[in-house]
DNA sequence: TCTGGGGTCCTAGGACCC
DNA sequence: TCTGGGGTCCTAGGACCC
């Protein structure tokens, strides 16, 4: 049998949109507290005591309106350079405390705690907890395993309790504690396996730890045993400090009010376009497909649903925006139809690789090309001093009708100046 | 009236090859 | 009447994550 003494924590701040809004609005500390979705839709991030209003995650603004209103809840829309921002700093910090560390989300990093002796796991998690809060502002929940998916459950049951740190390691009741857990919050169960699990009688953490692997590899996919195996303690997710450059890139948003016409969709398409074609250009990739798609409101049962997709093979990769509009705009020409209340396009770029493999080309034989590439050099590099939309084409217009809306903004940008809260000394 | 956005990985099945 | 079999590669769609 292999012996696993891998030690691993998962940091996980807590409500984290939420908490990066309080760095900056004390006044709002203790009180219930929501962060909405783009456009408004959706409550994505809570306080406690908006939690405990029975606010859940997901839910549409619109259904928990009433709640806002009686119980004074505050609302923000999201500030992601804000929240990116500060993610950065809080994972500065967790960095001092692992040499091996993968950052997994916006608010979560495992780290590689192997190091340390296991009668020191906890005093050393308090300490981290600590440092950051101290450091960032932002409050984090801990837990420790010996595989990622165990350090998850840990952080799962973290989260609850009053001290923020749960070790699993050096417990003697795991058993007890995954049976705390229900199946659906375990990580790696959506809504298709808890079906099929609940189905067959499991339904906890521990009851997916004690079932026969056989029955798992026979009934699920390698997915559901990697699960069932790390819940054991057999490591089957690595922990992968290096950081990969993404394989995709989306851009898609939802209207603020119904879209109609093709000139409108082709607006929000050049839109997008002109920032997924700069990310890429920020991460020196190009792409080799671009997929655009629109689609009418999933939810408006009574009205006629349409929706529909479309990729393109692109003759020669490129990150050159205006090659990416133009490919875009002739697909998105050929699954327009008229008639509809649109709600959402986006597009996507595939197939990304790093610039330099593909730069040569043998049929690329355009003189255009160099300036070209200086030319979308010279648009980031202004769009990064000046603030985005500084530089764009006129096709993206400046006014735009179908953009979405963010009432609630607390317009915090922690890299902007103007906008750094002024103190008064009398 | 009003329902987010951006990712990854796995798998089945088709195309193609010898 | 009989119409291979095994391998690879690619892709669309599904499931899952935060």
């Amino acid at each position: 049998m292999l012996y696993n003494n891998s030690k691993i924590a998962l940091v996980d701040c807590n409500s984290f949109y939420v908490s990066c809004e309080k760095l900056f609005n004390p006044s709002i500390n203790k009180k219930p507290v929501v962060v909405l979705s783009s456009n408004d839709g959706c409550v994505i991030s809570r306080s406690t005591e908006a939690k405990n209003l029975g606010i859940k995650m997901g839910e549409p603004y619109f259904k928990v309106k009433k709640i806002v209103k009686e119980n004074d809840v505050k609302i923000f829309s999201t500030n992601f350079s804000l929240y990116g921002d500060i993610s950065r700093r809080v994972m500065k910090t967790l960095k001092q405390f692992s040499p091996k560390m993968e950052i997994y989300s916006i608010d979560e990093a495992f780290l590689d705690l192997s190091s340390i002796k296991n009668e020191d796991l906890l005093e050393h998690s308090y300490k981290i907890k600590k440092t950051v809060l101290k450091w960032t502002g932002i409050p984090t929940s801990i837990g420790i395993g010996t595989t990622k998916t165990l350090s998850k459950a840990a952080n799962y049951i973290a989260k609850k309790e009053k001290s923020g740190v749960i070790d699993l390691v050096n417990s003697k009741e795991i058993d007890k504690f995954l049976s705390k857990i229900k199946i659906n919050d375990v990580w790696g169960v959506g809504k298709q396996l808890t079906k099929f699990y609940i189905k067959n009688g499991i339904n906890t953490a521990y009851d997916l730890k004690k079932i026969h692997n056989n029955w798992i590899k026979k009934n699920t996919n390698v997915f559901g045993s990697r699960t069932a195996m790390e819940l054991r303690g057999f490591p089957c997710v690595s922990l992968e400090p290096y950081e990969e450059k993404r394989k995709n890139c989306c851009v898609s948003r939802s209207f603020g009010k119904k879209v109609t016409r093709l000139e409108d969709l082709s607006e929000a398409i050049t839109t997008h376009c002109l920032n997924a074609a700069e990310k890429i250009r920020l991460d020196n990739q190009t792409a080799k497909k671009i997929t655009v798609f629109i689609r009418t409101s999933p939810f408006q049962i009574k009205k006629n649903y349409y929706g529909n997709s479309k990729d393109i093979d692109l003759p020669i990769r490129t990150n050159d925006s205006i090659v990416l509009i133009k490919q875009a705009l002739a697909v998105l020409k050929n699954i327009y139809k008229k008639g509809y209340q649109y709600q959402k396009a986006g597009i996507v770029l595939s197939g990304l690789k790093d610039f330099d493999i593909y730069n040569e080309n043998l049929f690329s034989t355009i003189n255009n090309d160099k300036k070209r590439i200086k030319l979308m050099q010279a648009i980031d590099c202004a769009n990064i001093k000046y603030g985005r939309n500084t530089l764009s084409i006129a096709q993206a217009r400046l006014k735009k009708k179908w953009n979405i809306k963010r009432q609630y903004s607390s317009k915090i940008d922690t890299a902007s100046f103007e906008l750094l809260p002024t103190v008064r000394v009398l």
